[in-house]
DNA sequence: ACGTGTGAAAATATTCACAGCC
DNA sequence: GGCTGTGAATATTTTCACACGT
């Protein structure tokens, strides 16, 4: 009963394939929709697993078994044609659907997203921009006048906005958070460098500078050891090593 | 000789455990000791794996797992010394040194970046400032000076620049980057939709907004999609299915 | 021939569960 | 009693390699 024998491939196909595509394979897929959009601007029609890998930064192999998570959509001994690899991957991403998104804390980060040109051009337009000061209350910014972030909920609604972005200081940002909860969003993109307490049912990204720089900082010293470890024991390396 | 047995617990004993981090912990790493620092101002001097897992957003399982990485600073019984962990975490992400920060592209995001506070605090100081503009030369932006791109090489070497951020648009990005890793930067923090070739020894990490919002969509889509299937299905699903 | 699509193998990452120590 | 540290078990992701369609 909680076991249905195997569901016989009904409509709910998609949904069942879309249920099975590993996080990173997602994040990879957004890429390859924008090398694939480049290069049909380019007025290239079809394109091999091995080229497209190669401009998506990937191996082909993994290329093929993202892809083989959208849908067969190649032609053996051929390649894949970038319109249609284009237009399954928009299907698969939810890119069919308009996506509105609102900027909560109009600082210098929310100034740069409220006029960044890469959301509303691919579909996801800012439909609200808020801050606490009253005295941003009405200013327009990229075009967008600011709310009260006592209006979110109203606004949010009315706009149906599905995407919360949180560009506050961390003091503010779980604040706003749950605001943007209550309005009934339900996905979050987070800058602020903290980390979110949410439901079950939110979906929250973050993107958080302070750790991207330690990620890196923590190659420069793993090479810097490596080089002295190197050295120590003996294993050829010319000085300091700058340039392998 | 290349095998030179067991090299006996010496002091490449940290390189050793740095090589052997994975990646997702070296992020994770860098969460706990924002979380560790908050709890060392408030005056928390000692904390068990559940509280700062839950403080963190992983299960304590995984949390314990990624200090062992770092090495066994904890007490059974008790928990971990928030100071002992915090310097022990600092060592491993290498935050003893300083990083030399550079941002080539001053334009709204330049701008944020330059701006940005979170930075300097945690030894990233901002060294250098570029931009292709010349009427942007010399104009202080955060009150950094811009210098032209075509100084990249010197002054980068000049203030021993570790990690270069691009935040041009895509078209200038590559050639960028080119110049960053000619000029002797090892590490690059890019913020242009582009997919950046560089050379093996080069470490780059991306933040890339359209990719973090078509995942957001991806999961709006997800939901959607398992919404009606449930429906369908008959699996007990109240209306619309806002909040669960 | 050529290049996709995919099971099966290998490599990684996460979670469990409990011995060991305070 | 309570909590860490960690091998072993499990789950996930990546890679291999080759059958198959064009």
């Amino acid at each position: 009963m909680t076991t249905p024998k195997i569901p016989a491939d009904t409509s709910a196909d998609v949904r069942e394939r879309a249920r099975a595509i590993p996080e990173a394979a997602v994040a990879r897929l957004a890429v390859y929709l924008r090398v694939l959009s480049g290069m049909a601007e380019q007025g290239v029609t079809t394109i091999s697993s091995e080229e497209l890998a190669g401009a998506a930064g990937v191996n082909s192999a993994k290329l093929r078994k993202d892809l083989s998570y959208v849908g067969s959509y190649g032609t053996r001994g051929v390649g894949y044609d970038v319109e249609v690899l284009v237009s399954h991957i928009e299907r698969i991403l939810g890119l069919t659907r308009k996506h509105s998104v609102a900027v909560v804390g109009i600082g210098n980060l929310g100034h740069a997203l409220a006029n960044y040109g890469g959301f509303p051009s691919r579909g996801f337009p800012v439909a609200a921009l808020f801050d606490i000061d009253p005295d941003l209350t009405g200013v327009p910014v990229g075009g967008i006048p600011v709310h009260h972030i006592d209006d979110i909920t109203s606004v949010c609604a009315e706009r149906e906005v599905s995407i919360g972005v949180i560009a506050t200081p961390p003091q503010a940002a779980q604040a706003v958070c749950d605001r943007l909860v209550s309005a009934g969003v339900q996905c979050i993109l987070n800058f602020a460098p903290v980390v979110l307490q949410v439901p079950d049912y939110v979906e929250v990204r973050k993107v958080d500078l302070a750790v991207e720089m330690q990620i890196l900082s923590f190659h420069v010293a793993r090479r810097a050891d490596q080089a002295a470890g190197d050295v120590v024991n003996g294993v050829g390396v010319d000085g300091v090593v700058i340039r392998p």
